[in-house]
Parts: structure tokens; C-alpha cells; sequence
DNA sequence: ATAGTTTTATGACCTGAATCATAATGATAG
DNA sequence: CTATCATTATGATTCAGGTCATAAAACTAT
């Protein structure tokens, strides 16, 4: 997370989405780091069959698509306004004048890289497993890592449609619903108007 | 990639690891920079029930293991010499006084990550499909991209075990057997030997 | 309140991949 | 060349999760 006075010093935009527009679309050329200011954003893709893949959830402080902007290739990923949301918009060339200028910034960059990497590596193992209920719990698990403060047996609350968690784990709505059900009768999960507790 | 003299300017040492012999082990503490001088590395983890589940591959300069040397984590998983290999290794701290020293090398350190977190997505995404035939073709394809240079129809030979192929996508051996099987039939893939081309 | 839409719920059925067992083939070492 | 071991092969069986259909509950807007 980059200081938003320093970003709007290189020229840094604001925007403004609201719930369900698109920030930028896959096969695109990257041209701005992003930096959301609130709200969240969704990275997802859609394959042949036109079902949705989510990739990632980004939230308020956190960047997103930069690693295009590194290696000089296509968006791998959509990314939609999961909410509406205030986004910083700094273009490439400003940025990397900004890394130059700032290299503990450039260095803050680099470990939130490594950041990421780190959690798909940790997400990819837990995720290994081929059974729905291991899946589940474990993305549970690890979407609580976003949240700061946990209070109670079942505190966080999850914020996605069943047809999201599906959708990212790459499994049927039904089996998530009925996953989640079998969850809350082993008292894993608790669920109040059909949201999740964990 | 790092200049190997400058690694070596920077205290750097080459070891020797023959095949099979563990690098580093999940849970432990980062310390070194790793970089293949020759031969190749696989990362794994070992889930509960002591099945392998197999994160990447590396090869001839490319480093290993850099992310959590940024953010102060343990390992989340376990590099293995996959075949007998040269490995020059530098301390974390000569890495990031070289870092210091050599801003131009620092950003491709950066673009590394960008790179490999890059195709994560794009993997990620690719293989998100249920289907073991889409998922084993995607596979391969993604293989395809270390290989240099590829001539003609069947040129690249997948050097994994069937086993290998099934702990990467979490499949089982048969089904991995039965699919490539299958995928020869199609002349999607051609085996010689046991040993698979595509 | 009401209508319309989205999300969750639930049952019946079916398929494809896991599981289990056993054998054949190819690699490796002595 | 032979014995041993690792890998691949293949059939039989099972069952979890996908598919399909239909309904109920919650949210949204007017």
C-alpha cells in the first residue's frame, strides 16, 4: 500500500465504480496500478462454458494488477467492482518513476508481491484435497486472514454467495450448499439468514 | 536471474544436492536466495494423509524460494533436488545488500515474482475446469512454455511420472493413465515408450 | 403490501472418477 | 543376463458430487 497523498503527487486519479463495473477486462494491456481507497474488487475469469472462475478478492488498502505492468503482458483476469467503490488510478510510467524516486517504496511493492505468492502457495495446498467439506472450511480459514479482528467462536462472517464460493473452488452450487449445511450440524460453521458464521 | 559472478562477489556458494536430497523443508525459516546452476527443483507439500501435492517446478537459473526471504514467513512447502543439481545459494542478507546496491537487479527480482504470480493465474484459471482430459491437456501446455525450443507436432516430452502429473492437478494415477491413453487415441498427445509428447 | 428477482433449499437420478486388485512392462543394478 | 523395483496398464466396483427439476425463502424496488 502505497501513500495515497504520495500517489496523487505523481498524478494518481480517483475513480469511482459502482457494484458490478468493470475495471479493466482480460487480453487487456495494463496501463495503471490500482489501489482501492474502499470497497472491494473482484478478479475473476469466464471459461468456454461461460461459468465464472473467481481468482481473488482484493479489499480496501490492498493494490491489484500490477503484475502486468511488470512483465509487459495481457490482463490474465477481469477485475469488477465487488462493491461500489473509490479506486487510486496511477499510470505506469508514473509509477515507475515513483518506484525509482522511492526505492523502500519500490521494496514494499516487491513484498507485496511476494505476499501474494506466498498465500497462493499456502491456498494451492490446503486447497489440494479433492473433498468439498476440506475445501470449503479451509477457504473459509483463509478468508478470515482479511479480517482484523476476531471475536468469539464464530465470528466472521462470510461475505460470498454460495455461488461464489462454488465459482472460486471450482465446484456446483448445490454441493456447496449442502457442504455448508452438513458444516453447520457439526457445529463448524454457524448460519444466521443463510449467511455464514465461522 | 542474478549474474552468477556478482552472486559470488556477494559470498554466494555453490552446493551440490544429488536427486531426491531436501533443500529446504516446509516451516522452516528462510535464509538463503536459491538459484539453479543446473538441474531442477520441485517444490511439494504433504497433506495430512501423506499424499504429495506437487506447487512447481524450477529450472536452470531460475531462483527459489524468495518470498517468504521478503515478508518473514516460514516455508509453505518443501524443495526437493528432482534431479542431481548445482545450486548457488546466498545468505538474506548479502541478497539485500546486492539488492541495495543494484536497483536494476532489485526490479527483476520484482518482475520474477510478477512473472511467476502471473502464471499462477493464468494456470489457475486454465485448470479450474472440472474435467481431468482439459485440466491434463492444459497441463502439458503449460509445460510447454520451459521448453525452448519446440519443433514440429510432438515435440515436447513430459518428463513427469504419471504419479507426478496426478499429485500436480490432484487427480489419481489411473485416471492420469486412462486420460493420456485416451489423449493418444485423439492424437492429441503421442507416447513412446511410456513417455508422453505433446 | 406487492411483485419480481436472486439466492438458498431439497429430492431423484446418473455419471465419471476414485478405489481396489492384479498384472504387464520398462528401467536399473549387480 | 537375470533379478528387482518402479511405473504403467487394465478390469471391476463403488459412491461422491454433478445434473436436473422444482420450490421456498430472503432481498429489492415500487
Amino acid at each position: 500500500m502505497i501513500d495515497q497523498q504520495l500517489l496523487l503527487d505523481f498524478n494518481a486519479e480517483i475513480c469511482e465504480y459502482w457494484k458490478g463495473k468493470e475495471i479493466f477486462s482480460e487480453n487487456n494491456t495494463a496501463k495503471y496500478y490500482y489501489q482501492i481507497v474502499s470497497g472491494a474488487v473482484k478478479m475473476n475469469n469466464y471459461n468456454d462454458d461461460g461459468k465464472e472462475f473467481i481468482q481473488n478478492f482484493f479489499y480496501k488498502g490492498q493494490s491489484f494488477g500490477e503484475p502486468p505492468l511488470f512483465i509487459d503482458v495481457k490482463y490474465p483476469a477481469n477485475a469488477i467492482a465487488f462493491s461500489d467503490c473509490k479506486i487510486l488510478k496511477l499510470e505506469k510510467e508514473n509509477l515507475f518513476k515513483l518506484l525509482f524516486q522511492h526505492p523502500e517504496i519500490h521494496l514494499n511493492i516487491t513484498k507485496s508481491l511476494a505476499n501474494r505468492l506466498y498465500y497462493k502457495a499456502i491456498i494451492a495446498s490446503e486447497i489440494s484435497s479433492q473433498e468439498p467439506e476440506h475445501r470449503i472450511l479451509r477457504f473459509f480459514d483463509y478468508l478470515k486472514k482479511d479480517v482484523a479482528k476476531i471475536e468469539g467462536d464464530f465470528a466472521y462472517k462470510v461475505v460470498y454467495t454460495r455461488q461464489q464460493i462454488a465459482d472460486t473452488l471450482g465446484l456446483r452450487v448445490e454441493t456447496v450448499i449442502r457442504v455448508v449445511k452438513n458444516l453447520e450440524k457439526k457445529k463448524k460453521v454457524k448460519i444466521i439468514k443463510r449467511k455464514v458464521f465461522r
